[in-house]
DNA sequence: TTCCCGCATGTAAACGATTACACTCGGGGG
DNA sequence: CCCCCGAGTGTAATCGTTTACATGCGGGAA
């Protein structure tokens, strides 16, 4: 079913056929009629890669993601996919790659099939981007440690929600406060652990290298650091976990022990994820509105797209609620 | 940067840069070095939508969710994404559209981007896809409740499980017990309802109406349940929750009335999500291997897509563990 | 020597759309 | 009456590949 027999059938030309269906140019509109009627009866769909062929758009977007796992995951993935559709654009996903030379042809393979990336790479190093990447395509760096001044980037507040957090538990009164880590590769996690050890010097709480304990942002690490949190003496008064399954694993780890939260000790989360707020008691944690900054992401992709040479890329900051 | 450059480059034609780039037909060695330089110095990567145009294949399968929400969503995209990249194919995602003329402007956009679908659908209605599928479309159906014969259906055994939660609860002596169902118009949770209805019926069960409430998936839902099963009188002494978000809402519920579980109430859930193992006591749920599930449905279309005229499309159901 | 065959490569026709340019036609201004 | 213009439509080039077919060449068989 190509654009030929539409053409045919409505007894036109496929240029008129093509101005119709892109409401391009003049058309008379018994024409008009004419063809659009042909193209519900053939059920005539214009084929996407013949189109873009020519045109030079896919009206696609690729969103490579470190690990397509959990609900911080699927809500990046929310916002983006409802920016995108509201401009007709579709998302080409895909996890992360553990093998090097397999993620290079990925985002190699992606070349051609899309207008513009948005990558979330925590731990990538920027050559493997870079070296990948025709400098003409415009991406969008979601939480990454990247610096590079060519692509423009988005991220949150970590260092000042950690931040906030030790100041709000150092508010509560807590001196002796364990944290738990991120994995050290993880941008996210390097950046909340530096807010909450700057503002345990400048509270001047206690900054023995025993209270940071470091996980890998699964709730097992969490319970872990739980049970070795609780080995402590003297045992700390508050635990602020680097994200919330880390926070459920303590939680959970406390709870086996019996101790309650919050009244034996305090713990705040980071993330917010849905989950959090059905635990009892809720967990405190710290608001990263996950859906918008996807949603931002894509936004801002759109915007490099519609004006090519626009504004230079800036590197964006999101707020934080507690 | 063309195939035409290269081709030029390396001083060949590019039927040559061609062949060498797809290994097909002979070459010899000397030439397929001086094509693969070339190709490298310029940094040259196929010109998709140029490639499928001609070869009709895009490498791509489209992938339509009902909602972008939850780990259960992540889960599936996980198996989807890692059959899709075992084989180099790509995966085009998209949430489902509230509205119906939408939806089927995806369903029409996504053709000729995708060489196969997998649609995940549990309450959209069969008519709207068959309008707006062409036949010859290889598809998938996830957990709907489509019995077409014209296309592939995956689901899960929902009744076997539930019926086997029910007996497990009355092998444990329960002969009361309430069920938060999912929402109506949802393929699985009416199984699920069906399943368990029917080994309450074979064991002769308390079978009273106001055992069942309805919930929407959602773990507000399962709160506000919870809530609503504390009122009855007698008290049921074990509940058994259609999904996992909702169990843990009921959980949230009965801990904020002082009920323990298990020791004043038994609580079963459904999909085994990461989250549920972690909670203190242990959920006690059906395994639904969900990653799995969506690699099976990719390898299901992978197949279909390789095999044209393959066998007919069949109905497949997979197992669950308690 | 002649013929034929197979390897290695080139030439050019697709694939299905968009769009610059050419064309026709009817009407209004000079 | 002629010219010009704009509305409406058609013709054909173009996008970047793949691949059927043609070609040239060298070697072995007759």
């Amino acid at each position: 079913m190509t654009i030929k027999e539409v053409a045919r059938r409505a007894g036109v030309s496929t240029a008129t056929v093509s101005r119709v269906l892109n409401e391009k140019g003049p058309i008379r509109d018994e024409t008009r009629q004419r063809v659009r009627r042909a193209v519900d009866r053939l059920r005539y769909v214009p084929h996407g890669a013949a189109r873009s062929l020519i045109t030079r758009r896919t009206s696609t977007v690729g969103v490579i993601l470190p690990d397509i796992y959990g609900e911080f995951f699927s809500e990046v993935i929310r916002g983006i996919d409802l920016a995108a559709r509201k401009s007709g654009y579709h998302i080409l996903v895909t996890g992360s790659h553990s093998d090097r030379r397999e993620s290079e042809a990925v985002l190699r393979a992606l070349r051609g099939r899309v207008d513009g990336m948005i990558i979330m790479s925590p731990d990538i190093d920027a050559e493997a981007l870079e070296a990948n990447l025709p400098e003409t395509l415009p991406v969008v760096l979601l939480n990454t440690a990247v610096r590079n001044g060519a692509w423009a980037a988005l991220g949150i507040d970590n260092r000042g929600a950690a931040a906030s957090v030790i100041r709000h538990l150092a508010g509560l009164g807590h001196r002796r406060i364990a944290i738990v880590t991120g994995p050290w590769r993880n941008h996210d996690a390097r950046e909340r652990l530096e807010g909450a050890r700057r503002a345990i010097r400048e509270l001047s709480l206690d900054d023995s290298p025993e209270l940071e304990i470091e996980g890998d942002f699964s709730q097992e690490s969490g319970y872990r650091a739980g049970r070795r949190i609780l080995e402590l003496s003297p045992r700390p008064t508050a635990i602020f976990a680097a994200n919330d399954s880390m926070a459920i694993g303590c939680l959970s780890a406390l709870r086996g022990a019996g101790v309650q939260v919050p009244r034996d000790i305090a713990l705040v989360g980071f993330d917010d994820i849905p989950t959090a707020r059905f635990l009892t008691p809720p967990l405190t944690t710290v608001r990263v509105a996950i859906a918008p900054l996807g949603e931002r992401a894509m936004l801002k992709l759109l915007g490099a797209l519609s004006s090519p040479r626009g504004r230079r890329p800036r590197r964006e900051t999101l707020p934080t609620t507690l």
